[in-house]
DNA sequence: TTGAAAGCGTTACCAG
DNA sequence: CTGGTAACGCTTTCAA
């Protein structure tokens, strides 16, 4: 039959006959306040268990310390670039609240509002919203900073996005095909209107192209980042091969590598004698699978601290009411990505 | 040069000679308004584009639409969970504050500390602490509802909880080895103090004895859920195999069962040949890795539905204000696991 | 159908 | 050093 207990600094400040104010302040630390209140204060707080309620100091103060973080799939890499995210921010004493948008755009609009109403001191959104403008334009009007990750952002707002160096990734894994004597190079990309997709194929060609490698469309095949489209493209490409013959192929995301794989093993084509595979976020941390796979792999922990330091300046500067022009200065940062060469591309032709 | 724009219930009321008790009224659609001055409200509040403030209308009502969610490492099988619980939670137009402890037992007081001043309406708790008591004590008492997951909890409070049949899962993994002819079977557990380690080692025991088998201590390791505990158990019992012999092995968990086979490929042993192999919640989604693995998989997505479904039982008894006893009514909630027969044991000897 | 006012728990300013 | 008071934005009761 406990009583339910959630004392106010109005409960403490009257048991002992003070001011809330003076309570307030030895919670708080500001102030000078005698040693002797200090003391009583301290304990009264101690008896009571109190614990200051950061809704109420949040509607006074404007500042929720809670940060959203939207994404399409948290059971992604997603997972991990989080955790970079929370490292830094839990350090700050900020939270996340953590969206999961299950990769739907028209769900974006929605929870950008929901945060909001929460109050939110910033957002890192990865948009998948090839038209994320309108809410985006409702968060700079109401000044609240946002750091975009995974897709550039198509918006005319001036923002700040972390991403990854999808151009290079495309130029390291062609030069190192070619450095292994590979000229016909198929690759498996996503959709155009993701940047990430766009980016990794756009660096493609133009890695090809410095490499005065052949660009043949037909071994550029798109699709939709999943596994069920990396196969498909995989198959179609073994199915012209007579006439649109390649050694190597690159797969751009972690799903689609794994569908190329299926492909290849229903074709009965083995990696990298058949054909060389280089694959995309392919993470096999513990060495299980043989022969091992080459991929591209992003810093992803890395990308997670880079964002939420991002906007930690960003939020602070608001903060400081600094004049609109210093703080408007916004950054685009891109991460170099890593090859991490494994046995599938692993052999000279 | 935009205005920053934060429209508040008073804003528009002003605007209107309305009073604001009118506004919020619309806004909520709540009580009686004549058709005209909704419409009137109405366009105010488009043009404004008003978004309540959450946090106002919390300290009001003393619900903040926002639970808490700990665990010791989203980027594991925690990320699917959450993502069960979103997805329930979310259709309530619920968000979760996440939390990530990295498995440091210390660091949860002080986050339940940091979501209890955020006054979050409920909380959902992995906790990989042996004596989490002391907070979960002060929720009870604040009258917060918690439901526990993964690790059965040790506190004397009732809790409600929802967990793996970790003993069933056990026995399943034992019938199924036994009915492949396996007599000597090896067990490679993690620490007891943590519930789902102790209950898979004796679960494992009671199956084994059920079906009459011989229960070999020195087969019976004990580690830490981590992959380095998985690899040195598998060695140790590698080595000791003259004494004590055995024909499977069961990893308890997905590190150790990585481990597990990092050892046998370094002892040169293959399984299902050599040794079977049975895993716990080792998913490979893509079936990339040959010979495919025996494995116990936790219904994880549906760990977090009945998660998300039981807390929020709780929070609205909580709000009915429901006699004490009625609400006291705790559940522990087991749910079934499933053993994913693959080729690594699935040889008759 | 509408308005006035109290109050949720804080912070911060101004007096003393 | 301490207290009083206004204000943050909202909901809700009571009156009109």
């Amino acid at each position: 039959m406990d009583e339910i207990n959630r004392s106010s600094l109005k409960t403490i400040a009257q048991e002992l006959n003070l001011s809330i104010s003076t309570v307030s302040r030895v919670v708080n630390g500001t102030g000078k306040i005698s040693a002797a209140t200090r003391k009583k204060v301290m304990k009264a707080l101690e008896k009571h268990q109190y614990v200051p309620n950061q809704i109420a100091r949040s509607l006074k103060t404007n500042e929720t310390m809670t940060v959203g973080v939207i994404v399409p799939d948290i059971a992604d890499y997603f997972a991990t670039v989080i955790k970079g995210v929370d490292a830094v921010l839990a350090s700050k004493e900020y939270s996340i609240i953590l969206v999961d948008t299950n990769e739907q755009p028209e769900k974006e609009h929605h929870y950008m509002r929901l945060l909001y109403e929460k109050r939110i001191d910033g957002l890192l959104l990865a948009t998948v919203d090839p038209e994320e403008n309108k809410w985006i334009t409702e968060y700079k009007k109401k000044n609240i900073p946002i750091v975009f990750f995974d897709n550039e952002p198509v918006t005319s707002e001036k923002c700040d996005a972390v991403m990854l160096d999808n151009i290079k990734a495309s130029a390291m894994v062609v030069n190192h095909l070619a450095e292994m004597g590979h000229k016909n190079i198929a690759i498996i990309c996503g959709e155009r209107s993701e940047s990430t997709a766009k980016e990794r194929s756009d660096g493609f060609r133009i890695a090809m192209k410095n490499k005065r490698l052949p660009v043949d469309l037909a071994l550029i095949k798109e699709g939709s980042f999943h596994l069920e489209s990396g196969y498909q493209s995989m198959v179609e490409l073994l199915n012209n091969r007579k006439e649109h013959p390649f050694t190597a192929v690159y797969a751009t995301s972690y799903k689609m590598t794994c569908g190329a794989i299926k492909a290849m093993r229903e074709f009965n084509l083995r990696y990298p004698d058949d054909i060389a595979l280089v694959g995309f976020d392919f993470i096999d941390e513990y060495g299980l699978i043989e022969p091992s796979i080459t991929s591209i792999i992003q810093p992803v922990r890395n990308i997670g601290c880079v964002l939420a330091s991002r906007l930690l300046e960003s939020m602070q500067n608001n903060k400081k009411h600094v004049e609109e022009d210093v703080y408007t200065v916004t950054q685009t940062i891109r991460l170099p990505p890593e090859l991490k060469v494994g046995a599938s591309s692993n052999k000279r032709i």
